[in-house]
DNA sequence: TAGATTGTTAATCGATTAACAATC
DNA sequence: TAGATTGTTAATCGATTAACAATC
């Protein structure tokens, strides 16, 4: 057991990225009562092979079980932990058009402990518009909302032109993450991590396939 | 001169994934008006090193002149050729709500050559309901639609209950490829690509990223 | 116990970077 | 021409895979 989760050592981003989907694939395991799964049959319904898996796994404990496999709750949870999925985390919302609204009635945002607390937008939102449950204030009200209410995450679902005086006003009321989707670099300080959805990347990714799809197989290497 | 696009030949995914990068900085300069840029100058911009700039675009081949670089129009052109930007790209949508909506305004789509040529929605929409200019149809009509109109990709917007039925539709239509929204694995033949928009996968990495943030460096190696 | 499967190390493979001859 | 910068090869680095001892 020599696992790598002291403070200033490396876990690879390629890992980190594959995180995410485990924890789907072990979250709709668990919906259908699977007790168990050994690393090849995880790896075989991901699509990658056993090895990659637990070398990943590996990075962060020992949660399986020689000559058993793994206990897909025990997994799971593990997985949540490391995720940070094992606690609330909490966001607001900046932008009620129809991204910020399709992105606050998305799906299992709750069950996994991301809390919209509040959201906003540039108009005056009609009295009590409310989405999802969430009451739509007007931006203005930002700032001094971010100084009562402790706020992990800020979503920004702005256009272009307004992203990076939210992302100030944010940054300035203590939030430490940016989830951007606005399709605009934003500048913040080196403390703040911000996610930045490039919603059109994977159209282009399509676009090259379709374009470049022999009639055999295709040329691309994963 | 190598250059690596006969078909069967192997572009590495990952140096595919970076030409949308390279596509949008080359854009943002077109749109400066800068003339010339050389590989150094246009890493620094993306945060990559020279060197990769330069070793990604010889997979496709010689865009630049020594001693000076590359002219911005020139290899912005090429670039788009590549990934199949030269020529309009067809598109439906399927899936009206407040995703579908948000998809169907994305800025950009339009001049980068992809063209919804229609929507659809399960619900009877109210006669002429328009988004965009775009009429939104019953999603009944979408089969005999795509036996009258060459469409390229299916764009799927929908709740996940519905994403498999309507990819079968889209399939039997036709359509070579599909830009999933949907949180759910398509079943596809080999000769259909699929492009899965995981939108919440980054969700969770800014999540662990800011769970395993110290008050130093990040333990992330990018 | 015998069989199965992990965690881990070592081998392989592929991607990134450095270096430089070619040349504009 | 001299200076700059490409395209390309070779060196390095890191990620993936294979193999197997440990062990449940």
């Amino acid at each position: 057991m020599t696992h790598n989760d002291a403070p200033g050592s490396k876990i690879p981003m390629v890992v980190i990225k594959r995180l995410p989907v485990y924890q789907r694939y072990l979250s709709e395991l668990q919906k259908k009562e699977v007790e168990r799964i050994s690393s090849g049959e995880l790896a075989a319904k991901i699509g990658i092979t056993a090895s990659q898996l637990r070398h990943d796994l590996s990075c962060f404990g020992n949660f399986g079980q020689q000559g058993y496999g793994y206990k897909v709750d025990d997994l799971l949870f593990e997985v949540n932990k490391i995720l940070g999925l094992d606690h609330n985390i909490y966001m607001v919302l900046i932008g009620a058009g129809n991204l910020g609204r399709a992105v606050l009635s998305y799906p299992n945002f709750l069950s996994r402990g991301f809390i919209f607390k509040a959201a906003f937008d540039q108009k005056q939102p009609p009295v009590n518009l409310n989405i999802e449950g969430i009451l739509v204030q007007p931006v203005r009200e930002l700032e001094s909302y971010l100084k009562e209410q402790l706020i992990d995450i800020g979503v920004i679902t702005t256009p272009a032109a307004n992203a990076q005086e939210i992302a100030d006003i944010l940054v300035a009321g203590g939030v430490r993450g940016i989830w951007n989707f606005a399709p605009i670099s934003l500048k913040t300080p080196e403390n703040v991590v911000v996610e930045h959805v490039h919603i059109s990347e994977s159209l282009l990714v399509l676009s090259y396939q379709l374009c470049h799809k022999g009639f055999g197989r295709l040329p691309v290497s994963y």
